[in-house]
DNA sequence: GGATTACGCTACGCGTAGGTAGCGTTTGTA
DNA sequence: TACAAACGCTACCTACGCGTAGCGTAATCC
């Protein structure tokens, strides 16, 4: 029953597409009024400014109901368990950045960063990436969950390390994973672990240091 | 009742002192049976592999009576409530770290990481440094006491960076707080948020690249 | 050696949160 | 229009965790 319903959600759009497709419908589900997809979306919402009020710890099912105005019983229609909702979350935050292409290391670096800073800066992002990286720490599922919004996120820089060795401002051997946390750590350590505001012209020194110590 | 008897652990190390010194007993406390220092160990041992084991979500008194052998009832008498000895065992974990003095930037650098790289890759340590990390973000006291581990743990680097300005091995006008965090940031990334090992071959790299980058 | 008190043990009250069940009402589909 | 199912609501059960209280026992100080 309970995995019934929480594959509804999935057939929702599913049926739709199935539909245009005059693919038939699976015998036995009627389909006499499918899941809202308002209900959803406001429970959704809800759960994500849940997680950045109260962190993964205070995510609580009671609170989304209540933040949301969806019944706690219906967000059991639409998804299977506590988890299951806070992954779904989850995974709906990551919104891709953008990749810049200025023409130099430094300038690329610049304006991604510009980019990302406010983001990792803002105390609700910030709540919510240290929650799910300890969260991710116990449970294996949210560590796929939490790697994949890393990577995702963090994707332009391997784009624009790739350009800069297009360029030969890189050395082509240089391994990306090791520069990937070269570039991403000296800021994650800043903003996030240690909470440290990062002014116009700490950021321009941080990158030429960096710069320096990646160019050929 | 309750402020009393959390106020004993201290008195039994100040009586001591206070008796050597001849100074009289506050009158009302007569002091029969000091709280035993073994509880207050043990308690506090286990209270260590219970947040190593199970996060700081996960640390509760009746996992760290169950495992120390110690009453929940006594460890009351030994700590205010939870949060008291929750405080107490993540600050006794903090072991202050080895300041090398090689004579070179990347010498002191990779003979510091040497020392630092195995305690927190440790899964355990990894558990307990995003957990604390995490609930620090919500918990302004724990905060202090995060950034309070963090800075002592860290501490060396900035005296290796002094040394090195002195030999002129780096600009005298550096910013230490940006010259920290360019140093400790991409380890941090790399093991602890990323979980990447981190063979001997790469460390080298990661400090030439590092050094690199900071010096003039 | 006697008074005092920490100790471990057990039980309890209270609040919170996950998850379920049943109800009357509403809404989309056929 | 009729049916089926999602909806919100309320109540409930269970488990867990914090913190307290009282007990008999054992250790320690005077």
């Amino acid at each position: 029953m309970g995995q019934m319903s929480h594959l509804f959600p999935w057939c929702t759009l599913g049926f739709l597409m199935l539909g245009l497709l005059n693919v038939p419908l699976p015998s036995g589900s009627v389909m006499a009024r499918p899941l809202s997809e308002e209900a959803r979306q406001k429970a959704l919402s809800a759960a994500q400014t849940v997680i950045a009020e109260h962190g993964i710890a205070g995510f609580t099912l009671d609170a989304v109901a209540h933040k949301s105005g969806v019944a706690k019983s219906t967000i059991y229609r639409h998804w299977e368990d506590r988890n299951d909702l806070l992954f779904s979350a989850i995974g709906c935050m990551v919104q891709p950045f953008p990749t810049p292409n200025t023409g130099s290391l430094a300038g690329d670096l610049r304006a991604f960063m510009c980019v990302v800073l406010p983001i990792i800066s803002d105390p609700v992002m910030r709540r919510t990436m240290t929650g799910v990286l300890a969260a991710a720490t116990d449970d294996p599922e949210l560590a796929r969950v939490h790697q994949q919004m890393m990577e995702q996120r963090m994707a332009p820089i391997t784009t624009i390390l790739d350009l800069a060795k297009g360029r030969g401002e890189v050395a082509r051997d240089l391994d990306t994973e090791l520069a990937l946390a070269l570039i991403e750590g000296p800021f994650f350590v800043k903003l996030v672990v240690k909470n440290q505001p990062l002014d116009d012209a700490t950021l321009d020194e941080m990158i030429d240091l960096i710069v320096k110590a990646l160019t050929t």
